[in-house]
DNA sequence: ATAGGGTTAG
């Protein structure tokens, strides 16, 4: 750390801070702060900015939300810096919120104070947000701004509607390599691999060079539609054909692509000749190939190299005890149950936001906390019925316990994302689109349900899961069951 | 000249 004995003002300690943050090192910068506070300098804006902006970003946002409101004169860096340091680290609702309030108190937001708001609606889901968003753009003078229409284009994609965003794509003149490759990830979390390879050969035709992230979008899209051949294709022409060195994400997309295909041993033989380290991904991709293709000893194998690089994500458990009891393994289940009570790891609580009117409702496995809950499990039983009748057998390999049947089938069907369903056909008017904002993966009974219900009500339910979309209409889901 | 900044596995 270098030693600020010499008589230093302020101006060069926000540099050595900018610094700090840039390269993201923030012990250090703690220890510049550490060093402000002793010399008994004062907070001026520039250096104030620079406290918060480090705090922000590295996610430490109590901090830095605290240091934000010491200053009295509205500066739009230090919004901005505030408003991504939200949206980066997960903490899309507050991103919002302050982009709200920065309009409220006629601050007025700059390109970059759009953009990351942009960022934050796109994690928050809701469609109804995503419009009001790009109304405002649409009054705005950012209306044409390259960056601004990226991230629109992202946003109505991450939100339900990847028509949306190819309108956005569509009206915008100059596309560079970015905007290009945000499209093709937006048709590959949809699955639709076959638009994504279309819009690659137009972006080919249109003379723009693709990068890194274009192959990861076209290898997510190959990925969730299962085009195994075409995406192992897209891997082997990046280096030879566009000069363009894999890196490990694309390493883990393709063990995703091979173990997810079928093709277990392949992948694992993948791994072996990879010229970097396998991480976690990489092991996490073929533990969860694994478990859908009930390979319980690659998976073993996968599960111990996942937990010794990432001993305390409970995820990584479940997918191995869900792999026991898709073999029917319950004592294995059980072992694995303990373990993670030993490590004091609980699986993540599952909850399905569902957008009514604009407004995200939010419900949890079991929820009857909700003021209509009576008629919404009146709904469920009734669908419940619906459904069995018309031949819907509940698959209780996902119910993590070994109980006996029928307390496992309750479990089921009491899912957040049934309640969510079941509240949203209620509320609405029949023909209206059910969206639907999961925080976990779609379970496989859920999602079947998912089937029989836009069958049997005659709705489209989309619903995003923690890493794609899933488009249910007429008993079918735009997957293919392929996720 | 310029802080804050658009796409990125499961």
């Amino acid at each position: 750390m270098r030693r600020f004995d010499v008589k230093l003002d302020w101006i060069s300690l926000v540099s050595v801070l900018r610094a700090y943050t840039d390269v993201e090192d923030l012990k250090q910068g703690k220890a510049v702060h550490g060093s402000v506070v002793k010399l008994g300098l004062d907070l001026e804006p520039d250096m104030l900015i620079a406290l918060t902006a480090m705090y922000a970003k590295s996610g430490e946002v109590t901090v830095a939300k605290f240091l934000f409101n010491q200053m009295e004169i509205p500066d739009v860096i230090l919004w901005n810096a505030m408003i991504s340091g939200y949206a980066k680290n997960g903490y899309a609702d507050e991103a919002v919120e302050l982009f709200r309030t920065m309009i409220s108190k006629n601050i007025k937001p700059d390109s970059v104070s759009v953009r990351s708001a942009i960022v934050a609606y796109a994690q928050v889901g809701s469609l109804e947000l995503a419009r009001w968003m790009d109304d405002f753009i649409n009054r705005s003078e950012y209306k044409n701004d390259v960056f601004v229409n990226t991230a629109l284009i992202d946003m109505y994609a991450k939100c339900g509607s990847v028509t949306s965003a190819r309108s956005i794509f569509n009206r915008m003149l100059k596309k560079d390599v970015v905007v290009w490759s945000s499209m093709i990830v937006s048709y590959g979390l949809h699955g639709q691999g076959q638009d994504a390879i279309d819009l690659f050969q137009e972006m080919k035709l249109a003379g723009v060079k693709p990068n890194d992230v274009t192959f990861l979008g076209l290898l997510i899209a190959c990925n969730h539609s299962g085009l195994v051949q075409e995406g192992w294709e897209y891997f082997s022409c990046m280096r030879r054909d566009y000069g363009i060195e894999p890196r490990h994400q694309h390493y883990a997309c393709v063990v995703d692509l091979l173990g997810r295909g079928g093709y277990l041993d392949k992948a694992y033989e993948f791994i072996t000749k990879m010229p970097m380290e396998p991480g976690i991904t990489v092991w996490g991709a073929l533990l969860s190939a694994c478990k859908i293709h009930r390979r319980v000893t690659l998976g073993e194998y996968a599960a111990g190299r996942v937990f010794s690089l990432d001993p305390l994500n409970a995820g990584h458990y479940v997918q191995l005890s869900n792999l026991y009891a898709s073999v029917g393994m319950w004592s294995h289940v059980s072992k694995v149950r303990v373990l993670m009570k030993e490590k004091g790891l609980s699986k993540d609580l599952g909850y399905s936001l569902i957008e009514i009117n604009g407004k995200l409702q939010a419900f949890r496995v079991g929820d009857k906390s909700h003021p209509r809950s009576k008629e919404i499990y009146q709904e469920l039983e009734e669908l419940e019925r619906r459904m069995k009748e018309a031949g819907f057998v509940p698959n209780t390999d996902s119910a993590l316990h070994d109980l006996n049947n029928e307390d496992k089938e309750e479990n089921l069907c009491n899912h957040s994302e049934r309640l969510a369903i079941a509240f949203g056909l209620i509320s609405t008017p029949p023909d209206t689109t059910l969206r639907i904002i999961k925080n976990l993966r779609a379970c496989v009974n859920c999602h079947s349900a998912a089937k029989f219900i836009s069958k049997l009500a005659g709705r489209e339910i989309v619903v995003r899961d923690a890493n794609r979309f899933h488009h249910f209409k007429d008993g079918l889901c735009s997957c293919g069951d392929y996720w």
